[in-house]
DNA sequence: CCCCAGGTCAATT
DNA sequence: AATTGACATGGG
C-alpha cells in the first residue's frame, strides 16, 4: 500500500504504546488489542486480525479511508513540505482512543519520549486489564480514577499526578463527556479540554489531532517551533504567529503537515541545532 | 553537578 | 497581557 510506512507512522510522535520486536515488525497495544504489524515494502500483514476487527477497528485506527495521496499532492505545493513529505511519505495520522491519548499527552509535558512510554506502560500494568499474557490495556476512566495522586506518583508521573487526577474528576463528574466530543466544534473542544488542569494548548491540540480527527489543528511544540522558525520565519516567532501561518498556508490539513514536519525535524535535528 | 526533556501553572511585572 | 521560575524524574 502507498502512503503507509509503519515505522514512520509509529515513530512520528503521535502514539506511545508500540515496540519494534524484530526487523520489519512492530507490536502495538491499542483498542484493547495486541496487534503485530509486519511490513516488507508494500506488503503489510496485521496479526492477529480477523475481518471483523479489520473493519471495525483497524480501518479507522490507521485512517485507511482517507486518501493521503490527494492530501500530499496539495501540501507538496509548499517546497518545505514537499521535502518533508518525500522524506516520510508513509506517515498517517492514527485515530487513537481519546482517553488514553489525553492522559498520554498530559504525561508528555516537559518529558522525554522513552520515559513517557515507560510511565504509560507502568500505569497500564497497574490499573488496566490484562488482555493477553503479559500485555495490558490502557486503564478505563473508572479504573484510573481508583488511583490516588500518591498512587500515580508511584508510577513516576511526578508533578503531573494532580493533572491526571483532574482529568479523572472532570470526566467522572460528567463535566467532560467523552462520548459527546465528536459533536463539538474544534474551538469548543479545545476550551473543554483546557478546563482540565495540566492541559494547555499543545496537549489539547494533540488530543484533538490524534484522537478526534481534527486535522486542522497544528500542535506546536519546541520541535515544530524550531523547524517553522528555521524555514518560514528566520527569526523568533511566537506560537500565535506560527499557528496563523499554518492555518493560512496548510489550511484544514495543518495537522497532517505538522506530522511530516515533526518527523523531518526529529530526524534532521542537526539542521536546527541553534535552539532558541 | 548541571542541563534538558512533545508544557503548563501560578505568581509577578 | 506578557514574562518567569517551579515542577518530578532520569539520562547524558
Amino acid at each position: 500500500m502507498d502512503s503507509f510506512n509503519i515505522e514512520q507512522i509509529l515513530e512520528c510522535g503521535q502514539c506511545f504504546r508500540f515496540q519494534k520486536v524484530r526487523e520489519n515488525t512492530y507490536r502495538i497495544i491499542a483498542m484493547r488489542r495486541v496487534l503485530y504489524v509486519e511490513q516488507i515494502d508494500s506488503t503489510i500483514i496485521l496479526s492477529p486480525c480477523n475481518e471483523q476487527d479489520f473493519k471495525q477497528l483497524w480501518i479507522r485506527y490507521f485512517d485507511l479511508d482517507l486518501d493521503y495521496n490527494r492530501i500530499k499532492k496539495i501540501l507538496s505545493q509548499d517546497s518545505v513540505l514537499d521535502k518533508a513529505i518525500q522524506y516520510a511519505s508513509g506517515i498517517r495520522i492514527l485515530n487513537q482512543e481519546t482517553w488514553e491519548c489525553l492522559i498520554s499527552f498530559i504525561i508528555s509535558q516537559n518529558n522525554n519520549i522513552p520515559r513517557i512510554k515507560q510511565i504509560i506502560e507502568t500505569i497500564s500494568i497497574k490499573y488496566g486489564d490484562c488482555i493477553e499474557q503479559g500485555f495490558y490495556a490502557f486503564p478505563t476512566v473508572t479504573q484510573l480514577s481508583k488511583a490516588s495522586e500518591e498512587d500515580l506518583r508511584q508510577c513516576k508521573v511526578g508533578f503531573r499526578a494532580k493533572y491526571i487526577v483532574s482529568a479523572c474528576n472532570l470526566v467522572t463528574s460528567g463535566s467532560l463527556l467523552l462520548n459527546e466530543l465528536d459533536d463539538m466544534t474544534t474551538p469548543e473542544l479545545r476550551l473543554a479540554l483546557m478546563k482540565i488542569k495540566g492541559v494547555g494548548p499543545k496537549v489539547a491540540d494533540c488530543v484533538m489531532l490524534f484522537s478526534q480527527r481534527r486535522q486542522e489543528v497544528f500542535p506546536t511544540d519546541v520541535w515544530i517551533k524550531r523547524i517553522m522558525q528555521h524555514f518560514y520565519f528566520e527569526h523568533e516567532a511566537s506560537i500565535i504567529e506560527i499557528h496563523q501561518y499554518a492555518y493560512e498556508y496548510f489550511e484544514n490539513r495543518a495537522g497532517i503537515a505538522q506530522q511530516y514536519l515533526f518527523y523531518y525535524a526529529m530526524r534532521n535535528n542537526s539542521i536546527f541545532s541553534n535552539k532558541q
